[in-house]
DNA sequence: CAGTGGTCTAGACCACCGC
DNA sequence: CGGTGGTCTAGACCACTGC
């Protein structure tokens, strides 16, 4: 009873699932170890150590040497996001993209902006803002600053021929990012803009990327009222 | 050159990040097979495929059989999000957790929400709204319905004294999910619970759960202005 | 100390798919 | 056909940690 399909580490994976997920094992109930149930399963213990090591990956399980491995008992669920290349976002959505400069200038940055990089007070980067459109209305703005101590060669980009988006992501790698998600009132000029009313509730993306604790760029985007991030668990 | 600094699957990882980082090699690029990987680093093909395996979930690499391994030419960056019981949620902020239960009822849910879940038209769910407050200040609204037909026992549940969200995680397993985030202006309604202006810009989290095909749960979090979910790349 | 998970190895077979 | 990644095995050593 209870025999896994296949003994492939999908199978494995799928009868532990199944346990949990119909209260065969309860949460925060101790498990077999790898051992026993490499036997029960008639594997490797590799075998079954590739179909837990995910789940406890994903929040399923706590798994602690000698302790052993339990069920988890707050699964936290792990939604996977995947941010594209805004082109990419707005095509795969059917739409035609397309793209307007609104600035780019080389200025001293905020002081709460070198802060968080951990910039040298009035340091100068390039301040790149721009539109994003889908079949010709307004999808998001992109408000970017760019180091210019990392990247001394993006003054001579043309902005207006690619977006600073896609330069970035093609031409400059990060090893790190921090990324937060809120939802933001519509000032003036970004409802003008976005050809939104004043006060709408935007959709904001802030990201900061890192090369080896070197700030490359921050910026936000704040999109056109309407979307939505979808995803699945 | 470029040794690894140990032969562990971390070190090569490591290794083969910086490869790419560094532009050694380019995107697009076709890279060395496990095999030959395995012979420069002096170490069993399993440990080659136990670094690639991850770069290639993280959208790093692009591998296919007989093919060979290239460098992605679009690094989509891949954002993992916690969503964690509210109650945690709360008092990982450092704050003081309390939960207010506003209405309870059976009622026949909308054709929007009988239809998007796939139940027979006015089946009756149980509607459950409460608000959850940080140090006393509202923190986010809570409007849940649940299937009574998946979960009939869930009718004497008393949701004042356990907020929904938590009774559901413990005892409702899901096997998928759908979730959404979205900016939305407060309602009248919505604002009077948050303590907000009215057409303040919220921070909203929809989410439908399934247990192999049948819904389980449907839920909208609308968060207090202010609001920001982080995390990191 | 001893049990558990974390990792590595050397080898093997297979599925896929470009050629 | 043959090269590549995907997976599995049997065994091994080690790190951690509860007892």
């Amino acid at each position: 009873m209870t025999i896994a399909d296949t003994n492939s580490w999908r199978g494995i994976q799928a009868e532990l699932l199944r346990r949990i997920n119909e209260r065969e094992w309860l949460p925060g109930s101790l498990v077999p170890s790898e051992a026993d149930l490499a036997i029960e399963f008639g594997c490797a213990r590799a075998t079954v150590n590739r179909a837990m090591r995910e789940m406890a990956d994903a929040g399923l399980l706590d798994r602690k040497r000698k302790a052993g491995t339990r069920v988890a008992l707050h699964p936290t669920s792990r939604v996977v996001l995947d941010i594209p290349i805004i082109r990419l976002e707005v095509e795969q959505r059917g739409a035609e993209w397309r793209y307007s400069l609104i600035e780019s200038s080389a200025e001293p940055a905020s002081l709460a902006l070198t802060s968080r990089l951990g910039l040298p007070r009035d340091s100068e980067m390039l301040h790149v803002r721009s539109l994003h459109y889908a079949d010709n209305r307004p999808f998001l703005h992109e408000d970017r600053w760019i180091n210019l101590d990392l990247l001394p060669h993006v003054r001579s980009v043309d902005f207006s021929a690619i977006s600073a988006n896609e330069w970035l992501i093609q031409n400059a790698p990060y090893t790190a990012g921090d990324i937060s998600f809120s939802a933001m009132g519509a000032d003036a000029g970004l409802a003008d803009l976005l050809d939104a009313p004043e006060g709408a509730a935007l959709f904001v993306i802030d990201r900061i990327t890192w090369d080896k604790d070197r700030p490359v760029t921050a910026v936000r985007l704040s999109y056109a009222p309407g979307y939505r991030m979808n995803t699945k668990i």
